[in-house]
DNA sequence: GTGTAATGCCTTTTT
DNA sequence: GGCATTACAC
């Protein structure tokens, strides 16, 4: 039975949906039906004939692929599995394993995540002997972070250090050398890193056309999800893919952009129409999600925003509740608070449809262990993940040396719980494996009669070519070290490895098992849990939506993140952040902005300013609460922040040029360096109405000054 | 070279 | 609570 498109979509949509033939770009505000939009279209695209097998769905997460794909199949009553959709990580993978010899890596390459990049960059260094014992040298995560943020941005490294980081102007030059040996080190050991997943699948296209073409004819009809944060490459690999006239269609959302840390790049959106011949432009700006209360307050916020929007955007639903933001006294009162919303709201909703936001991973430990204090379920989106866990990772190291031998980072990790042996003799033994230099083996066994068993061990990993059957063996051989090792919690742990089993049974090939768990991490996610409440930093909640959103620690230096603000374009990335963050809510929306935190670094609790992102909203688009020492919630009659007269919903100032032109800021130049007496040189990153700044300076942070002492410069 | 204990430093977001 | 470094014993 056909579908009837055009009563199912409103006018936009179905336009979005019928295009076909040429590139187009669909600007799909928050809530607009976006995913809607992209599932029609594929099942239209099914039911006019195209083979599912010429269709290249490219989204943000593996999930959202798959549930696209899914949810495109139930309406047309027939399986799109043939479609080819994933992220633009995965889909380089695939692609590059099947012609990783044209790139010289004879016999496959391994897959490393973020840690055992750390890893080798933190053993190159090391190498180098560069930073040695200096205490205040960058750390591997840093190391790591300038290396991929100039690849990812595509500016070299100076230019990132300068740009972001002066701070760290003085080790420029290491990290330059420490960049190339990285490089050279993966390479030699048939490594690669999410980095180069984009950029060798560039490398390939460009070298190898035949390649190209084939692609080319496959994958006729190429569709881009979440556009705004694809990165320079990605834009390229989009274009190389399609044609300049392709059909390409590419959907976003200039305001959701929020991944400019990794490179994403908001240009690609804007100059989307540049680059491909006739693009198409279509607008969604109904919103079918949130209340117009919920609206009212979000489009406040972007409001605010330096870089302009042409974006206000309007619902189809109520009026609705007003939005509340809620002054708990600490951070500890706070979960206390979330908690006992969490169970107001859960006599109304599912508890999987209730979701509680932060910044960052590490904000929502006090309320996890309320929750658990009261017995209330939860689920975590974002911060440590399933694979990154010791144990997981040590099992999974026997694994990939059974494909690649020259894996340093897994060598080092199963030669570890070997008593005698240290970074030192790892190395050795590892370098002897690889040249076959028997003697030293055979003296190395001598020495440490344990090692004997890890080769045999390994050598009958290599008999097996399913990864659960491997796992299984290995898991075996692990359980005396996992006693060992971790003494205080190893039954727990050993549920995870016998979670990790399960999921390999799912495997027939140990590469792609490999692969999966680095590209997508939790597996285990799939099973996403009913009636568990949702604990979500606001970056994995992208493209997610909840009936109730509670937001914690909306207070300066946490929310925006001090970490982030590094240029002055980062204020605005954290502005959109918590735009996508109040957007996920469809009924109701409760911020929380507590009056002190604690530290971890002093243990004290400490004063907190609200978030400016708050300050500055209007008394009238939300109810204020704040908590009385009889630890109640009263709410106050008065409008909102006192402290936001004037303002008018816009705390930047007023910087005439800027606020006419539209599209990006350009750079605002008048934002510039300035000198303090106590704390030195430092970056001027906003204005503070009406006399002060929010400076950065190298060594100290980020402080608010009034104007008067500060030079500028 | 290796293992252990003590110290000082910082804790963003993700493929 | 983790990471890198240092000091010290084997």
């Amino acid at each position: 039975m056909p579908i009837d498109f055009a009563n199912e979509l409103n006018p936009s949509q179905l336009e979005a949906v019928m295009h076909q033939g040429s590139p187009a770009l669909v600007i799909a505000g928050a809530g607009s039906g976006k995913t809607r939009t992209i599932v029609y279209r594929l099942a239209r695209l099914v039911q006019d004939g195209v083979p599912p097998e010429n269709i290249l769905l490219l989204t943000f997460t593996r999930k959202a692929a798959q549930e696209m794909l899914l949810r495109a199949g139930s309406i047309l009553g027939r399986n799109l599995s043939g479609t080819s959709g994933g992220t633009f990580h995965s889909f380089a993978y695939g692609v590059l394993r099947r012609n990783g010899r044209t790139l010289g890596f004879e016999t496959g390459f391994t897959l490393m995540d973020r840690a055992d990049s750390e890893n080798v960059v933190k053993e190159v260094k090391d190498n180098l002997k560069l930073g040695k014992g200096d205490r205040s040298y960058p750390k591997k995560n840093t190391l790591l972070d300038m290396i991929t943020k100039s690849r990812n941005k595509e500016r070299s490294i100076d230019a990132i250090v300068e740009s972001e980081a002066y701070h760290l102007s003085a080790y420029a030059e290491d990290f330059q050398s420490i960049a190339g040996e990285y490089t050279r080190f993966k390479q030699s050991h048939a490594l690669m890193d999410y980095d180069d997943l984009l950029f060798r699948f560039e490398e390939l296209l460009r070298s190898d056309p035949s390649l190209l073409e084939e692609l080319r004819a496959r994958y006729q009809h190429i569709m881009v999800d979440e556009y705004q944060d694809t990165n320079k490459v990605q834009a390229r690999l989009v274009r190389l893919l399609s044609g300049e006239s392709g059909d390409v269609v590419a959907v976003g959302d200039d305001a959701q952009s929020i991944y400019a840390f990794r490179g994403a790049d908001v240009a690609n959106i804007l100059d989307f129409p540049k680059i491909f011949k006739d693009a198409k432009l279509i607008r969604l700006e109904r919103n079918y999600r949130s209340t117009q209360a919920i609206l009212n307050l979000t489009n406040h916020i972007l409001a605010g925003a330096h870089t302009k929007f042409d974006k206000t955007l309007v619902s189809d639903r109520d009026t609705g509740r007003l939005p509340r933001i809620v002054h708990p006294l600490s951070d500890q009162t706070q979960a206390k608070q979330v908690v006992e919303e969490v169970i107001k709201l859960a006599k109304k909703y599912p508890l999987h449809d209730i979701a509680v936001l932060f910044r960052a991973g590490y904000q929502s430990y006090p309320l996890e262990v309320a929750l658990s204090r009261v017995g209330i379920r939860y689920q975590k989106y974002g911060g440590l993940r399933f694979h990154e866990a010791a144990h997981i990772k040590d099992v999974l190291a026997y694994l990939r040396l059974t494909h690649n031998p020259a894996d340093m980072v897994a060598w080092r990790r199963v030669f570890a719980p070997i008593k005698g042996i240290g970074p030192k003799t790892a190395d050795r033994i590892a370098k002897a494996r690889l040249t076959a230099d028997g003697k030293y083996i055979a003296k190395a066994m001598k020495r440490f009669p344990a090692l004997r068993e890890l080769f045999d061990h390994l050598d009958g990993l290599r008999n097996c070519s399913r990864p659960g059957q491997a796992l299984e063996r290995i898991n075996m051989f692990y359980q005396p070290i996992l006693a060992e090792l971790y003494p205080d919690d190893y039954p727990k742990r050993q549920t995870g490895l016998d979670q990790l089993s399960q999921i390999a049974t799912n495997y027939t090939s140990i590469d792609d098992f490999l692969a999966d768990l680095t590209l997508d991490g939790d597996q285990e996610e799939e099973k996403r849990k009913e009636h568990a409440l949702v604990l979500s930093t606001v970056h994995s909640s992208k493209g997610l939506e909840w009936s109730a959103v509670l937001i914690i620690d909306l207070v300066e230096d946490r929310f925006p993140s001090k970490r982030a603000l590094a240029r002055p374009e980062d204020m605005d990335e954290e502005r959109r952040l918590l735009y996508v963050a109040c957007t996920r809510a469809k009924d109701s929306l409760t911020m929380f902005v507590p009056a002190t935190i604690f530290n971890r670094f002093n243990a004290v609790s400490e004063p907190a300013t609200p978030s400016p992102f708050i300050a500055e909203l209007p008394g009238d688009c939300a109810e204020m609460w704040r908590e009385t020492y009889a630890s109640g919630l009263r709410q106050e009659t008065q409008h909102a922040g006192t402290h936001a007269s004037g303002v008018n919903g816009n705390a930047l100032p007023a910087e005439p040029s800027d606020t006419l032109s539209p599209g990006p800021a350009t750079g605002t130049p008048k934002l510039g360096i300035c000198r303090h007496k106590i704390f030195g040189q430092g970056k001027i990153i906003a204005q503070i109405p009406p006399n002060k700044y929010r400076v950065n300076f190298p060594g100290f942070g980020l402080k608010v000054i009034v104007a008067d002492y500060l030079e500028l410069l």
